[in-house]
DNA sequence: GTGAAAGCGCTAACAG
DNA sequence: CTGTTAGCGCTTTCAC
């Protein structure tokens, strides 16, 4: 069905590589005549002729797409950050392709093989734990790396995030700010960097104002079935708790549905959360939250990313994003 | 870096083609000594090899790739929606490469053109307007198609959809049967089948119960910029309005956020919103809507679309979802 | 049982 | 200026 350029060439009774030199805009360099090359340009787009890009990747070296590894395409963090990134590359013409690990190691480690398998010339990743051999294996691969959102300690890559120390600090100091006294951490059970970093700014902050910690560690795999219940006894037993603090926005609307009055218009104390969500300002009480700028932090992982496919791997750095305090 | 077929076969001392029909499985096919085949798979398990699917794709033909063509990989309803489609095709051993149009018509072509380039073997499409002309170039590719979400009446392909016209209808119903007497519209200025089967059906409500249409169109590519500020002045100028019905759920947020009364705690009239949101079960009101079934919507895309690609193209048919109202 | 050889569609020297 | 040629890495047919 779709034509080849051995027969386009065919057709127009020139060589293959005549077609290929026009097709790729080196007619000039190769000196073909103006004439020729314009009844070559012709004849493609009168056809509409398209080279093969499998073909074409084989023999460049080129696939011209990059990986982007997320832990679920369907959030609300990680859907829009993709949006930016695949946008950003659209402009200097690659492709992204996508892949949610929903937090499984072998999950991600399937999908870093066979994006390596696909020959992708760069890969954005937002790493599940365990993954340090896997990160290890994409640079060996001369693959350019970058990580986002959390990282592994261990492993010397480019890494982009936001200061999860001095946040999660500034959403402790506003809880205490509008008069918090006793607040709680929500959390989730797992291992993350990022997620352990906003735990001990709060137990430093506990530690500072001699406040007794309090710390609910919800199931990431089991979130959906058994987080509400969970949620829901441990903050029955905590005498005079007047705060709480998620470490994450999908926590807090779990807080919010979990912890909501039966028939009051307002949640017995107020709640903040790490990462905003688009309905937190028109929720009454209204959420506060530490917001990432998602664009600012997409913007960088691509440029990154893009000067190292074009430049060749450098030195692993670190780029930090801060964030914002929205007060509602 | 990275190892090539050839080499294997060398550090084996036998051809390629033994190492390749071992790799694939056919080393019985091919009666191939159960001992030389464990001794290829030892060695490859040991040097981690991994074909270049570049090129086993070029010399099968199979890219084991289907790409999927959303709006906005960053809403609520596409991306829940992509990460499911993701699930289902990788456990059939299919990768996703996805992009979003952001319904701009030019992106949409662009992006079907690289797909087609790439030879994915399937494409899931959410079609902006004016996109005929290219779903026919898809099919006369042979490449199996599947269109949801919205549809180009006059293209015949596999379609998969809800009923919008029931649905909407039950919206309507609703809103009477809470005491709606005069309750008006809010959509978006595009062509979109699907939007202006829901207008649809608000007008024939309108007809048979005599009330008088009040409709107000959004303009989809500027929503941002001044959604807020024509809903606000319309609004104001609607007397007597007792209710709203919104097209989708983005227009129902920034319904919510534009006409959110400045210091009471409830809305002066019920909003209703097709599609659902995760948070509108804790607003106050609660906000009713008409649910997508977005599970049961992408199980249906990905079966067909398999179908399609094992069997061969078949004649289109259309699948209906049906939705549900949830009443809050 | 195994390996040589042709070919998937394209690019990129290098002759002419 | 243009065409021939030799791959890119893998699959698959067909002699040996």
């Amino acid at each position: 069905m779709a034509k080849s350029i051995k027969e386009i060439a065919q057709e127009l009774n020139v060589s293959k590589s005549t077609v290929s030199l026009v097709i790729n805009h080196k007619a000039e360099r190769a000196r073909i005549s103006k004439e020729l090359e314009s009844r070559v340009l012709a004849y493609v787009e009168k056809v509409g002729y398209k080279p093969n890009a499998l073909a074409k990747s084989l023999a460049t070296g080129r696939s011209n797409t990059i990986g982007l590894i997320v832990e679920n395409i369907g959030d609300s963090f990680f859907g829009p950050f993709a949006l930016y990134v695949e946008e950003l590359f659209r402009k200097k013409g690659y492709h992204v392709l996508y892949s949610s690990t929903l937090g499984d190691s072998q999950n991600a480690r399937d999908i870093i093989d066979s994006m390596l398998e696909k020959k992708v010339e760069g890969i954005i990743l937002a790493p599940t734990v365990d993954l340090e051999a896997y990160q290890r294996k994409i640079l060996e691969h001369r693959v350019p790396l970058v990580v986002f959102d959390r990282n592994s300690p261990a492993v010397e890559t480019h890494y982009v995030h936001i200061d999860n120390d001095v946040s999660a600090k500034k959403a402790c100091d506003h809880l205490k700010s509008i008069g918090c006294q006793d607040f709680g951490l929500v959390t989730i059970d797992s291992d993350q960097p990022q997620m352990l970093a906003r735990k001990g700014a709060y137990l430093d902050f506990c530690d500072t104002y001699g406040i007794e910690p309090r710390i609910l560690q919800l199931p990431y795999q089991e979130l959906k079935k058994k987080g509400t219940h969970m949620l829901k006894n441990w903050a029955a037993k905590q005498a005079g708790l007047d705060g709480l603090f998620f470490t994450t926005n999908y926590l807090c609307i779990l807080g919010l549905k979990a912890l909501r009055p039966a028939d009051e218009n307002h949640y017995s104390f107020p709640m903040l959360s790490f990462d905003d969500h688009e309905l937190f300002d028109i929720l009454n009480p209204k959420i506060s939250c530490i917001q990432q700028p998602l664009e600012p932090l997409a913007k960088t992982c691509v440029k990154v990313l893009l000067k190292e496919i074009e430049q060749g791997i450098s030195a692993p750095k670190e780029y930090i994003i801060s964030t914002k305090l929205i007060r509602r």
